[in-house]
DNA sequence: CGAAACAGTGAAAAGGTTTGCAGAATGTAC
DNA sequence: GTACATTCTGCAAACCTTTTCACTGTTTCG
């Protein structure tokens, strides 16, 4: 059926030693010989059986990938990247969906483990014992957690969250909001980390934090409410579909963005540019890290180089669109003793 | 390292295709050895080498799925369907994003047909002729295109415009457009001549064809122009994305879904519900076409059964949201013996 | 000119598993 | 008790490739 390098050999007229080192080691067969043979081993279509190099070389050439919903774009974007980076490296990509399931995700990590060179774990949800545990089995790199030493890319969440925090101050808000995520998250304490470190160096804003919420458009609805209770002109929220559902429930209260309340996101998700008004959010290039997921692993596997190495958190930069504006006049009027200015307000 | 299939044997005190046996031919091996033997296998954390079984069987117990890009819920989503179905069928998935490119599609597909049992190509951009080469030499199945009699899962396109059509023309509307996809799409030349034949069946109606236009936020920017101009009191788009541009064309214009024109998308992306207004479309039950595309490889490839069965459309519905409404009143109010009136400008 | 280094090639082993075949052990029928 | 069927197990081949080692023939250097 399928062409095996002894079909070329004979075809050639060479040993199969001869034809493995034409294509693999090209530098160790003499001009003439290399040449014929893969002349020979393209015209017939031979392909190495994978299979079989896989078992004497104990490399697959392939890697796995973890993420925790394929529907997300989120997840749909770093995969983009792995994938492109991967095929590039000349491996190829196993992916594996764990539907947001600690459990599933251990089994799925098990299996795949035996089968591939490495795996990239993307926003896993496993606790950390049991991430200790996987890395200690195989090569792994984490994708969007830190843990111990193991290698791991991330995203700049602190910076992200200060450069939004400015924003906002830049424009007048006093007492601003964070719509915090899930407790899980990784993400989620970086960046509530960065805002209590914001509010400490700050003491003249009035910073308060919201929820936890599901980083769903549903959890935004929630926060809407909870938002303007708290009586904030701006809501920093967990991510861009929060923040979309923070600002529909803004809208069905009879309130809007950003004339009532600013609203902000963070990921950069492709809806921000769909939805009325278009957010400001911080952009993670997710792309970007899916790439430099695959190196880190295929540094560490191959050991070429820094296994171990620190890879810096990735830049990330605040996109400001239309859901953020100057902060309303209304919420400067307040009783007595304290006039009508928002100057004032924050005690500047 | 790993524990391979002698260790077992020798800790169990059998033989290796005793140990092999008892794994995978249950019935051929005597009650106490196999219980024996699969529980030294299991306290040792056996996991057969797949690249050895994959020597010798020929089969590597993994199957590819080709996607133009997954950064695109669309097929997202069908790669969560994809994914489960073949892990459930103790199948691994391998991954490749084309990037929308025929060149790199080819390339794919035949690189990743030497190392998979059966390829899933996922509206796949290549021609027909290309297409039919690459079925030739794997088995492949296609999703989202039928050519010849390859195995493929498609969605039911007709019905799904039909539903929207009987929707719109119930709530009044007597001139309707189609924003068109691109000319290279399967799925919007199936949209298209469902379209037509629905307008030969309703010579009563006036319906006209728009576009062909971008699948994305832009190509809908460009077909609110168009649909303004027309004059149609309803619009169809060819998918979500160009109608939730087309809604923000019409909001920037001062008009409104659904009070001056009624808007309509196609697969019930998850941007329909986060978009105001939301949108009315027909939902495209993506996941599940990954699994039926996983069964129908599956079936191709073990041949358990009907290998060449031809699958039917899989059924779509229609979601009524709040971008489709009742026909203004003004697209009503006309002159007497047909003036300035739509009918009359499409000549019906 | 001889010895040594070297380049190019082939033979063969190894890698972990499945599976056809044969042998051993047990049970059955006469 | 013998012949035979049946059930269970082990041996060994096969899958295709990479890689070590050895061999041949050529070049280089003293």
């Amino acid at each position: 059926m399928a062409v095996t390098i002894r079909d070329v050999a004979k075809a050639a007229g060479v040993s199969i030693s001869t034809v493995s080192r034409a294509l693999a080691a090209p530098e160790q067969v003499a001009e003439a010989t290399r040449v014929h043979v893969q002349e020979t081993a393209r015209a017939m279509g031979y392909r190495p059986n994978r299979a079989a190099r896989g078992l004497i070389t104990g490399r697959t050439g392939s890697i796995g990938l973890v993420v925790p919903d394929l529907e997300n774009p989120f997840f749909g974007s770093v995969c983009k990247g792995v994938q492109a980076r991967a095929r590039a490296a000349g491996y190829a990509v196993f992916i594996a969906d764990t539907d947001e399931d600690p459990m599933v995700e251990a089994e799925v990590v098990r299996s795949l483990a035996k089968q591939v060179d490495g795996v990239i774990l993307c926003s896993v949800r496993s606790t950390d014992a049991d991430v200790e545990h996987f890395a200690a089995e195989s090569p792994i790199v984490l994708v969007n957690r830190k843990l111990g030493d193991i290698p791991s890319i991330t995203f700049d969440n602190g910076g992200g969250l200060r450069s939004v925090m400015a924003h906002l101050v830049a424009l007048g808000h006093r007492k601003i909001a964070y719509a915090a995520g899930p407790v899980t998250s990784w993400s989620n304490s970086e960046r509530t980390a960065a805002f209590r470190a914001f509010a400490f160096e700050s003491p003249d804003l009035d910073l308060v934090e919201l929820g936890n919420f599901p980083p769903f458009f549903s959890g935004g609805i929630q926060a809407g409410d909870l938002a303007i209770a708290s009586g904030a002109t701006a809501v920093v929220s967990f991510n861009d579909l929060v923040a979309v559902g923070l600002i529909d429930r803004l809208r069905q209260r009879g309130l809007s963005a950003p004339h009532d309340i600013s609203v902000a996101g963070f990921d950069n998700v492709p809806v921000s540019t769909l939805v009325w008004p278009n957010l400001t959010t911080v952009d993670f290039p997710r792309v970007q890290m899916g790439r430099a997921s695959v190196d880190l692993l295929l540094d560490t596997v191959l050991e070429r180089a820094g296994a171990g190495r620190v890879v810096p958190d990735i830049p990330v930069e605040l996109i400001v669109r239309q859901s953020t504006g100057v902060a309303p006049v209304r919420a400067i009027e307040r009783p007595d003793d304290r006039p009508i200015l928002q100057t004032q307000l924050s005690g500047t």
